[in-house]
DNA sequence: TCAGACATGTAACGTGTTACATGATTCT
DNA sequence: AGAATCATGTAACACGTTACATGTCTGA
């Protein structure tokens, strides 16, 4: 619902063809939306059809294996202006990791110890990596209006990445303790907790 | 991907019908992982094909308009104990809200204040009735290792929806004062802050 | 000329969403 | 008997993912 939006921002941005875009999906904008290059070409397609974008004219006839860039028309930055201020509610979490955690409570905590760790560090690799973009594209001050909406959300993201860690944390030492009480258990027999 | 594995969750801590699990997922686990009855019903079906869960006995032959009861059998149990451990990425985030800034930098903030004020108000609504639930099902202590795991997951929400919290007011405040700036270049003339 | 990178595209499938259809049960 | 509610189900479509197919361009 939202991939349309997120082309026309980025050929807004700069007018491109469609794997230039899914470059630039597989960062900056993909860190908050992404998507695959088939996802790409076919809302390319449609966006064109519609009107909101057109290719920029060049010699063509096959279409296959040619490069294609395209541009914004005025009803597609139209469109992209309303979709900003349109009234949409926040989707609710749906997190798969929580999910497992709550399966933990009937089935075992078995491994997933572990995958929190591991996740753990994911979290960890994904902070350090919004800081070296923070340190590199806003350093020092004097910002842009697109500058500082720019840093904004990637300060969502780095907080984001706080939080997931902070939790992660004392998700794991809450397992880890959980583990413990298990291992007495099975010493002194699971009464010792019951 | 997940949701064969929240329907699981959920019959395990309660044999269920589908209606009934319909409604449980519109609170508790639909909390992190929603579900329509549409959803529900067509995975009940592949489930209970793949044989990890049986519809109890009762007299049956039209199955429309009967109530039908399914638990889970063994086979479901081990499946989801598996995917407990499994090693499994994070899915990157995807947030219209952070999209709609990045559009905003080039087709302008125009009415985006007022959204973020709105979601603001939806994220303080859902923090108080997260806070509500923890208060209700987690307040005094002696806690069996299911209810440490749930509160775990509940607090994972409870800090999500602060972080929102946070970041939206932030982003409100920076909005503010953009439109400020653009008042202000409506008197004085754009060069002023170029 | 041929390998590798660039570039666009098809096909098939799984999951999520919306609208609608149908039957059973309960209460008035 | 009719309305409301409970309950299961179909159909169609949108979006996302994976695998594969096809064509062009560049340099060894």
């Amino acid at each position: 619902m939202s991939l349309p939006y997120a082309i026309l921002t980025a050929l807004l941005e700069k007018p491109s063809s469609g794997l230039e875009l899914t470059r630039r999906f597989d960062k900056s904008i993909g860190y908050f939306w992404s998507a695959t290059h088939q996802q790409i070409y076919r809302e390319l397609g449609k966006l064109e059809e519609s009107g909101a974008i057109r290719a920029l004219p060049g010699p063509r006839q096959p279409t296959r294996g040619q490069k294609k860039e395209y541009e914004v028309l005025p009803a597609g930055r139209d469109e992209l202006a309303a979709w900003v201020a349109r009234i949409e509610d926040p989707k609710p979490i749906r997190d798969a990791l929580l999910l497992r955690l709550r399966a933990a409570g009937v089935v075992g905590t078995e491994g997933l110890e572990a995958e929190v760790r591991r996740h753990l560090a994911l979290h960890r690799a994904q902070l350090a990596e919004y800081r070296a973009i923070e340190e590199r594209d806003f350093g020092e001050g004097g910002k842009s209006e697109v500058d500082r909406l720019r840093h904004l959300v990637l300060r969502a993201g780095i907080d984001l990445e706080r939080f997931w860690i902070g939790w992660l944390e004392t998700a794991r030492a809450e397992l880890a303790d959980l583990g413990a009480g298990a291992a007495a258990d099975a010493r002194t027999g699971p009464a010792a907790t019951a």
